[in-house]
DNA sequence: TCCCGTTGAGTTACCCGTAACGTTGGGCTA
DNA sequence: TAGCCCAACGTTACGGGTAACTCAACGGGA
């Protein structure tokens, strides 16, 4: 609180230090409670440190160390789609309750972006990264590689990482739910979703779901609205547009549920009855799925738990533990009643 | 890439300035581009740099140059309420435009969770701190006020601030709504929002909606889900819970559009009209008002751009420009149709 | 030819902690 | 009482960069 000192204007542990009349090493020991000092000296510089106000530099003590910080690199693409704001928050209490700490980065699902802010990231020495995607561009890989620490790579399960991997196999769901539709009898499918320039997680879906109807003898019409957010509006207009061109689809399966809520309020407002007139199904299992009258079609994933199993493994690997490179946290089809017939697959 | 030596197995600008054959403040300059080197002399050194793999180690330079980092922590209540993953996003983009990381520090609306990530995300020496709130424990005051960093709290507009502000009036805006809701005709009025162990916006706004209801003749009945996130659930349930225990409302206001939502489709799904039978007020103009068939009677913020504000304002007091140190943005009501008379104020 | 400014480097000290090792001095044993 | 041990603390040497200073070579003007 007083008596401050050097440029930077903060307080050093060689302050205390002289001020408790001790070397800084026995500071040391008494801030770290390493022990090796008396009651009567941890009194002295607990005094002093209370006195004076000071802040530990974890900063130089990391460096004096040799030792990597307990910071955590985490890339997210957007905010704006509440699935990844859920896997965040998941990852950040896991990270928080193990000490360490989220450097965030949001990458707007493109690839530079992602490579420019891993170059930054990781000259901060950071104890691990955590990355949304497993698709990154040559060098990232290559500074990944060349780092050394354990990365994560979340939300689109990579059977051969980098290091390691937590998500789902998204062709697999999209197939899943592809069957699903089919078997309720849909034949003409749109979809509604978001594209950006890099392939991602949402594009795996759309694969396998477009193989399970096409192999099922339907036909999937795409509607992609460019460089969006899988949210409400988008679903919105995304719907307008699909259904403006192809009217005759019976049933639209969306990126997310934010976005099939859109589809969905798009259809109430052109008259349209869901599931009697077309049929939605959306992908997430969304907190907005628990208040609609009609159990919405959809996929849940344990986000949160998606975003904490991936801390764990981090937690896990920079303690040493043996871990498991590639954790699939699976799916469950919801059958809803947005959709026809789904009791008689 | 190759030849990797010492314990952290880390490349260090002393082995690309051995490799290169120059002396490693030569190096340092190169790559810091603040010329006095030759052209001969950046292309031996660049090329080591390509060759080894080099990652400059921004930790041994802040440590070196006794400056702060370009770390800026950031701490937010929770990502389940859409208003502060909005903020966050506004946040983050603009502080890495500029070439600084947001620290994320999730505090569950809790002082003793903000107290404990304030003092390890200071051990870091951030270069400055933005903080969701205005209310921080009194060892969290002290701490913030020693760091000698700057600190922008946002969200709850603090008209004389620690250091910065940036936000909004809570207790206007809440008083701005009951008084419309009043001009309305309501007079029986409900509040259905969450409840923390701290006083917050929330808190805040509803004291102003109160003063202004029963200042108008009015009266309002509160429904606080107990440590619950203003999320959709939380809004249905808490409305049932509400109009089961007085059922005699004529009007709800919520803490945010996603509890008014919730709220909403409770009312459909007990055949309550709205506006017919009750009016429904949210707050937040959330995305998802874009898509619903009435125009949700709301309150805008730019949540965004408040992010954004508080990240420019950051930015501005690190470069040593002269800084506005409270800064309103402001709040819009949107009259809406979900409650009766609008037009008639 | 001499002097001096400029350019392109190298040298040294330091930032703030910690690991590893060195040094006391008091208590206990034989 | 010598000898030993260990608790309690001090000293030294880094770690990876940067600021500030020094120094050598070179070129141009008087």
């Amino acid at each position: 609180m007083v008596e401050k000192t050097s440029k930077n204007n903060k307080v050093s542990l060689t302050q205390v230090a002289n001020a408790a009349g001790v070397s800084k090493m026995t500071a040391s020991r008494v801030l770290r409670g390493e022990g090796g000092y008396s009651e009567k000296t941890r009194d002295l510089v607990m005094h002093q440190v209370d006195r004076l106000g000071y802040v530990p530099n974890r900063l130089a003590a990391v460096f004096a160390g040799d030792k990597s910080s307990t910071f955590i690199g985490v890339s997210i693409p957007d905010l704006g789609n509440e699935v990844f704001a859920q896997v965040l928050e998941g990852i950040d209490h896991k990270l928080g309750s193990f000490g360490h700490q989220t450097v965030l980065g949001l990458t707007q699902h493109t690839e530079t972006a992602e490579e420019d802010w891993i170059r930054t990231v990781l000259s901060w020495q950071p104890a691990g990264l955590i990355l949304t995607g497993r698709s990154h561009s040559p060098r990232a890989m290559d500074m990944l590689r060349n780092a050394g620490i354990p990365v994560v790579e979340i939300w689109d399960l990579n059977s051969s990482p980098l290091d390691m991997s937590v998500g789902i196999n998204h062709f697999d769901a999209g197939f899943d739910m592809g069957r699903f539709l089919v078997g309720c009898g849909y034949r003409n499918i749109g979809y509604v979703g978001t594209s950006h320039d890099t392939a991602n997680a949402a594009t795996t879906r759309l694969a396998g779901f477009v193989k399970a109807v096409t192999g099922g003898g339907g036909a999937v019409t795409k509607q992609l609205c460019l460089h969006d957010t899988a949210a409400y509006y988008p679903g919105y207009y995304g719907t307008r547009q699909l259904l403006t061109s192809t009217p005759t689809l019976d049933c639209i399966f969306y990126q997310n549920d934010a976005m099939a809520f859109g589809g969905m309020q798009y259809c109430a407002a052109k008259g349209l009855n869901v599931p009697g007139d077309i049929g939605i199904a959306g992908w997430g299992d969304l907190p907005i799925a628990a208040v609609l009258p009609r159990r919405l079609t959809s996929m849940h994933v344990a986000h949160l738990r998606l975003g904490q199993a991936a801390a764990e493994m981090m937690m896990s690997r920079l303690s040493g533990e043996p871990v498991q490179h590639v954790r699939d946290i699976g799916f469950q089809l919801i059958p809803g009643s947005t959709v026809k017939n789904a009791g008689q697959r």
